[in-house]
DNA sequence: ATGCTTTATCGTATATTTGCGATATAAGAT
DNA sequence: ATCTTATATCGCAAATATACGATAAAGCAT
């Protein structure tokens, strides 16, 4: 709509949203899973074991840096891509607390 | 584009997807924290704590419960969401086990 | 039956995302 | 200097998401 609300939430939601966007494509989900697999940095690899282009590949690279999720670095004619660690685990213990302490309490809902 | 690639990852990684496209505003983790943080079930309350319209919540919700995030039970005229802890516990475990597994080996990466 | 309250849905405008091909850029090799 | 390889960016088309007002539907009260 013309409008954006999104910043009318607090931080942390909007921080967390941003998080959860970033993995709300199974290509991404696919990249991030070869990233932590392989224990080095890959690149090019990506593109031939995903089904889309290159273009495309580097566009889901560039939105998962942009959210922090991964780091790359530029060596020589190739770049090299891995995983956050720090920033995923500060987004997955944030996510946690968010819900795991609440869900000890309520774990008999109404409905 | 007018092609979906989507489909053409495996199904968990739809899945883990699905659930963080679901979680990727934070108007739902807000309807999600609110949700959490009453034990009872809520509905209109929700559209007086949110910086939006009645239609719009609405439309969050609907989101919120096709993604299996939230179960809705019509009580009279009103309606009442509840977490769904279940699903919630599944995919939290499943993003977990994706990834935490293989951070404790990659401890340490390249980049 | 009529009106009131609550929620869902429809229609619509705009913004964002997804995807590709084409092109630019940048470094190494010849 | 030129060619090759690898990656990023641009421009575009189509699909989705976000948001709202208006309206429909469904149950309760009078």
């Amino acid at each position: 709509m013309a409008v954006h609300k999104k910043e009318e939430f607090t931080q942390k939601e909007q921080d967390l949203a941003n998080f959860a966007k970033a993995m709300a494509h199974p290509a991404r989900i696919s990249i991030l899973k070869v990233l932590a697999q392989r224990n080095a940095c890959i690149c090019g690899e990506i593109v031939e074991l995903l089904p889309l282009a290159q273009s495309t590949v580097s566009q889901h690279l560039k939105e998962l840096k942009n959210a922090g999720l991964i780091t790359g670095t530029i060596d020589g004619p190739r770049s090299c891509y891995c995983i956050n660690w720090k920033a995923f685990q500060k987004f997955n213990s944030e996510f946690n607390f968010l819900f795991d302490n609440l869900k000890i309490k309520n774990e008999k809902a109404c409905c």
